[in-house]
Order: structure tokens, then C-alpha cells, then sequence
RNA sequence: GGGCGGAUACCCAAGUGGUCAACGGGAGCAGACUGUAAAUCUGUUGGCUAAGCCUGCGGAGGUUCAAAUCCUUCUCCGCCCA
């Protein structure tokens, strides 16, 4: 592959973790990463503004369920779907993938594709590989997925042998069905739990040849040792030069563990779900903001977390706004869980480069922590950046023109 | 003063002889959530020395093998008539 968009930048000596960047046609994005998940063109709650003050470098957006609304044709018309939401920076698509799992019951595989029956209004849709990339051609994002059979569990032997080699065909598929060069389309490795699948599936894939790599297939049910050991088999069977994308997971420590398999990219919808039904990420271990011991605890969210949320509300009103329903408790809390997710991986990155990552391994709050200071030491060189500039605009304009501005920002 | 209707658990409310510690909803309490059919879902909510027992459907008394349910009476609330 000659024009690689992949720079590993550093390999943990003691760990398979590794930082690295990934260049799109949106921006450049600093692995390991985490992406928030915006399934229907959003992130639950959040604006863009938002989601750029927290530090987010990408998100997700969903195939199957943008196609079905608005449809991806009235996406296309916006001008894709980073100006339709505007959203300036990379964005990931699933290839609808994932629904051919979630919505088990409305949908019937064959080896053309997937029959899904509309959860909004029962209507029949067809999506097979060449359909789910033409959507997301449509769509528009950065990097798009491969439609791919994630099996359900329990799911035997032959069964999964089936469904990851017609997977494989399906990849070929997407692959000689791909045209849009700004698009990164990449492969999806599947084999349930079976590492004989697990290795064939890898080695096929690679085979047919992306720009990157995915694991699908995990975080379905499983037990967590067996996805652990799963993870720790098949992600190092990745080729080294590609991105590691580990789809769908998980929790802090997962991101962390998979982190030290090798993997540079997660996404999943623990931390914006969770947050709406209460369930916060802190570094003293979760939170469920509803309990009553939290009625009159006028102490922050997080002590250590120096986010919007935690600088400035207290867990008793946060209590408050979720048990009254209230839809700023959505958006504190979101902003919340999603700014732990990613100082998280700011503390991986600045750990893995500072060759401490084996050593903060178990440490999820420091290591968030971690990432938190360098958070604000790039806050304020980025402020001090700006002060600098402005000093430097006030010596060359005039007096009247800088009380303009004053006057405009005040009016606002 | 008379007539009629009502009083059920934290709130609303169903039940009108046994299968009722009592449907359902709200609220409370707790738990779950992993490429979002999710601001959703699940459990639980009289007490206890807990596969059993005790208390309990406004109070008191009665009928019955058995009462939230039938009878008497009292209290309170609503409506109507004087």
C-alpha cells in the first residue's frame, strides 16, 4: 500500500499499545481515539460546539438508520453529511452492519443481503453490501465500514464459519462496489469466539486488502474473560501499518485493555446512553446520579474531573435535573461521560508516549486525570496563543475598531 | 334535621363473601445498559425471629367455617332537600 494514511508514531515496549495518526480527508485524528457514537446525525444531546470543547476528533454515524431517515439521498442534497449536521470534523459510518444483529427479529439474511423490516413503520428495506456502500458514499463520511454479519450468540461452530466466510465474500463485494477516494473504507474481522475463524478471518481480509481494520463481533453477550482472550488473540494478528478498529466496545477498562492488544479506535454508546439513564463514569467508579444518597450531596459530579459539568453543578442538582426528567441533566451528564472517554485516551496516548502505560495500566482514574492535565496545558497555550494574537491585532487596528467588537460581543 | 353517594397501601384507583398482603397507574427505592428500535428496560415497595407468622381495605361491634366485600353503629368528606 503506497499511500498509507496511517502513522504509527510510537510501540509500547511491554504492551501491543501504540499512538499513532490517521489522516482523512476531514482532518488528522490521534489514536488510540475514542468516537462518540451519532447514530442518527447527532450525538444525543450534544452540538457540535459541544463535542469540539470536550475534545472529540471524530464520531460515528449510522448507515441503516440515515438511510431509512432521512434517507441518504436528502443527506447527499445537504451536501454530505458533515455539512448537513454541521460537523466539520471526521466522521466514521457503520455499514448498518450492527442492525443486521440489533434487530434480529425484523430482519432475514441471505447471501445477496439483508431483508430488514422497518422498526418505524414496518416497511421493507433491502441493504446488501453494494446497497450499504452506496449509502454511505452518500453519506459521505471519512472512513466507511463494510457490511458485515456480526452473529448473534449463541451461535455455533458451523454457523459462524458461514457467516464470517460469507462476510468475506460481502468485503470483496464492498470493496470492487467502493469508489469514492476520500473515503477510507475499511474491512471488518469477524468468527465469533472461535480463534481458528478468528485467524481465517483476518487472514482473508487482509487479503482482500483496506486501509483499515475492524473486530466486530465482540461485546455481543459474551463472558468478559472470553472477550478479553478473543481480543488479545486476534488483534495482534493485525497487520502493524493499518489502523486497529475494535468495534462497538466498551467500558473504560476495555478501552484500556484493548489498548494493550494494539487496538487504535473504539466507539460505543455507553457513555452518551448511560449518562441519559443516569449512569456516570468518574474516577472514583460509577455513579448512578438518581440514588438518594446524592439528594443533599453538594459536592461535584467527579472531584477530579475538570469538565464543564463537574466545574460548575453539583450531584444533588444533577440529581435533581435527571429524577425531574429535566433535559439539561441529558446534556450535563453526556457531556460529562463523554469528556471522561476521551481524557481517558489523551492519558493513554500521553502514557504510551511517556512509557509509562504498562505501569498506569489499572489506574483508570489517574490515567484520566492524566489526561485532563494535558488537556489544560493545551487549553492554555491555545489560550495564550490567542492572547498573543490579539495583542498583536490591537497594536496595528485602531481603538474604535476594537471597541466594535466589544460592543458586538456584549450585544450578543 | 332528612336523603343519597363515598372513605382501600406514599398518591390515584380496581376489587363487592373464600383463589386478597389486595389488579392497574403514578411516585419512591435499587439494578441493568458495550458498531443506539434505548431520556430505555428490569426488579422492588405493610411488618417480622421470613418456604412461616403477624398486622391490614375510615373507627367500634356483629353475622359466617371464612369479611376489603354482608349487618349495626359512630366519625369524616361530597352532593341534594329542608
Amino acid at each position: 500500500m503506497t499511500d498509507n494514511k496511517f502513522t504509527l508514531i510510537h510501540t509500547d515496549s511491554q504492551t501491543q499499545a501504540r499512538i499513532g495518526k490517521l489522516r482523512t480527508a476531514h482532518g488528522v485524528i490521534n489514536t488510540p481515539i475514542f468516537m462518540p457514537v451519532g447514530t442518527r446525525a447527532t450525538v444525543k444531546t450534544c452540538t457540535p460546539h459541544d463535542l469540539v470543547e470536550i475534545g472529540t476528533e471524530i464520531i460515528l454515524g449510522n448507515t441503516y438508520h440515515l438511510y431509512l431517515r432521512p434517507g441518504h439521498r436528502i443527506v447527499e442534497q445537504a451536501g454530505g453529511l458533515h455539512k448537513f449536521m454541521a460537523w466539520k470534523k471526521p466522521v466514521l459510518t457503520d455499514s448498518g452492519g450492527f442492525q443486521v444483529f440489533s434487530l434480529g427479529p425484523l430482519r432475514t439474511i441471505t447471501e445477496d443481503g439483508v431483508e430488514f423490516r422497518s422498526e418505524i413503520d414496518g416497511s421493507k428495506h433491502f441493504i446488501s453490501p453494494e446497497r450499504s456502500i452506496e449509502i454511505q458514499n452518500a453519506l459521505g463520511a471519512d472512513i466507511i465500514m463494510a457490511f458485515d454479519e456480526c452473529p448473534p450468540l449463541p451461535s455455533d461452530y458451523d454457523y459462524l464459519k458461514q457467516s464470517m466466510e460469507m462476510t468475506l465474500r460481502w468485503a470483496e463485494r464492498c470493496k470492487q462496489a467502493h469508489r469514492n477516494p476520500n473515503q477510507q473504507l475499511f474491512g471488518i474481522v469477524q468468527g465469533g469466539m472461535e480463534k481458528s475463524l478468528r485467524k481465517i478471518s483476518v487472514e482473508k481480509t487482509v487479503e482482500i486488502g483496506f486501509p483499515g481494520y475492524a473486530i466486530g463481533g465482540l461485546s455481543v453477550g459474551e463472558e468478559k474473560p472470553l472477550m478479553y482472550e478473543t481480543l488479545a488473540y486476534t488483534a495482534p494478528l493485525l497487520p502493524k501499518d493499518s489502523p486497529h478498529y475494535l468495534m462497538g466496545v466498551g467500558t473504560p477498562e476495555d478501552l484500556v485493555y484493548g489498548i494493550s492488544c494494539g487496538v487504535d479506535m473504539f466507539d460505543c454508546v455507553m457513555p452518551t446512553r448511560n449518562a441519559r439513564n443516569g449512569s456516570l463514569f468518574t474516577t472514583l467508579g460509577t455513579v448512578k446520579i438518581r440514588n438518594a444518597k446524592y439528594k443533599a450531596d453538594f459536592t461535584p459530579l467527579d472531584p477530579n474531573c475538570i469538565c464543564h459539568t463537574c466545574q460548575n453543578f453539583t450531584r444533588a442538582y444533577l440529581r435533581h435535573l435527571h429524577v425531574e426528567n429535566e433535559i439539561l441533566a441529558h446534556r450535563l451528564l453526556t457531556l460529562h461521560n463523554l469528556h471522561f472517554y476521551l481524557s481517558l485516551m489523551r492519558g493513554v496516548r500521553q502514557a504510551i508516549l511517556e512509557g509509562t502505560f504498562a505501569r498506569l495500566k489499572e489506574d483508570i482514574g489517574g490515567l484520566m486525570q492524566r489526561g485532563q492535565r494535558s488537556e489544560q496545558i493545551e487549553t492554555e497555550s491555545a489560550k495564550s496563543k490567542a492572547a498573543k494574537k490579539d495583542s498583536r491585532n490591537k497594536q496595528h487596528k485602531s481603538s474604535t475598531g476594537s471597541s466594535n467588537r466589544k460592543r458586538r460581543r456584549a450585544a450578543t
